[in-house]
DNA sequence: AACTATTTATAAGA
DNA sequence: TTCTTATAAATAGTT
């Protein structure tokens, strides 16, 4: 149908298929079209040309999805796509099924208000309780284990404190009694400049921890020692 | 094209609507054909007559499903498979994560070696400590509830039987001195026939169940009772 | 299913 | 691309 008839193979000037491409395939749709509403059929027409681009045709009020899922139900085994899909449905039953169960030992493990506790026999009570009582004792282990590590690093902590603690002041007697240890008058004074802020800083919080200063120790040195003891408990 | 023109709407005669539907799908196919020749096109062509015949088009060499795969690659989001398969790998994922959860939950309350309670503070492990206390005393409970329940059950099997013996033994008593019930002798005699064999069976249970026996009670009083009360306990 | 008058599709050209 | 048009193809109604 043409000015001329052609034959049926390959169109190989690729403008001239381009062109033929078009026209047939609006001739086509145009017939799929037709095709549905006079004769009531469903018709699903998908179309790639040579360079990949899609054209569909579907008759109104149908959705590919659909007429695909029919020629499935109607083709049946060949496909690749349900048995996917059924693979997966599997995989979900399998996971709930698990889940499902873990929730039961946990409310059997929980006691769960006795309601879940029904279908266990006395025995299974039995073994249950005791594996509890087991693992209460590791968690009391652990809970030991973790408040043990943290006082003991409390403790090493007061101790590092305290040390620096007493440096300093024993870097503050010096230089309130420098004939205790330095002779030469020139690194005294040297010292004590540098030191005149810092001696503000030891007085503030000498009224603070009085108890650890040496001159303080006169008639309460009972009382000293006692606080002293329990700096280091 | 044929001897009249007609319009584009359903042909309501059943007949006049098959043969159309034969003739314009055989035109269509052919031009399907056509144009997977003629443009080196994918062509997909599947139809559904009213009374839901199928049949399809498919460019030589290739399968519907390859097609189909492509069409859904181009389509992507829009179609529903994509969005249902996506929906299903969510839920897996889903499931999976609670899954994990629950197992955790459950190595927290085993103790696991202690290694999965690294991951908790002091405060949890207080916390799970507390609920496992609590957990414990359930199970307990329903262990306790079970074992009452199971020995009540066989007190009530041991009443009845005695309630049983006890009758026995009456109606033995009863043959060997008829004179405390009965006066006719034609009955005693037919009685005792038949009681023959349910005295040694009486006599052999009374060794077993002597302290239930009311003609029993003399010197040894005290002792079946405690026998009584530890099988009541 | 075959025929055929007619409509429709389209190849080639513009 | 789109329009035109001569001609091939498809097909509605008939047999």
């Amino acid at each position: 149908m043409g000015r001329g008839k052609i034959e049926i193979k390959l169109i190989e000037n690729p403008t001239n298929r381009q062109v033929t491409y078009s026209k047939r395939r609006n001739g086509i749709f145009k017939k799929a079209h037709e095709l549905s509403v006079l004769c009531d059929a469903k018709v699903s027409l998908i179309m790639f040309s040579k360079n990949n681009k899609m054209h569909e045709y579907i008759t109104p009020g149908l959705s590919t999805k659909k007429i695909i899922d029919q020629y499935q139900k109607t083709v049946g085994d060949i496909d690749l796509w349900r048995s996917h899909y059924e693979k997966m449905l599997e995989n979900l039953k399998k996971l709930k099924d698990i889940n499902n169960k873990l929730r039961r030992q946990i409310r059997h493990r929980i006691g769960e208000g006795g309601l879940e506790l029904d279908d266990l026999s006395f025995q299974q009570l039995r073994s249950l309780e005791d594996d509890m009582v087991s693992s209460i004792a590791k968690i009391r282990d652990r809970k030991f284990h973790v408040i043990k590590t943290r006082t003991d690093t409390c403790r090493k902590k007061v101790r590092s404190l305290e040390q620096m603690n007493g440096n300093l002041l024993l870097e503050l007697c010096v230089i309130h009694h420098p004939s205790f240890i330095f002779h030469d008058e020139g690194e005294e004074e040297s010292l004590a400049n540098g030191a005149s802020t810092l001696y503000a800083f030891c007085h503030h919080h000498s009224h603070l921890n009085h108890h650890h200063i040496p001159h303080h120790h006169h008639g309460g040195e009972e009382e000293a020692f006692k606080t002293d003891d329990l700096r280091l408990a």
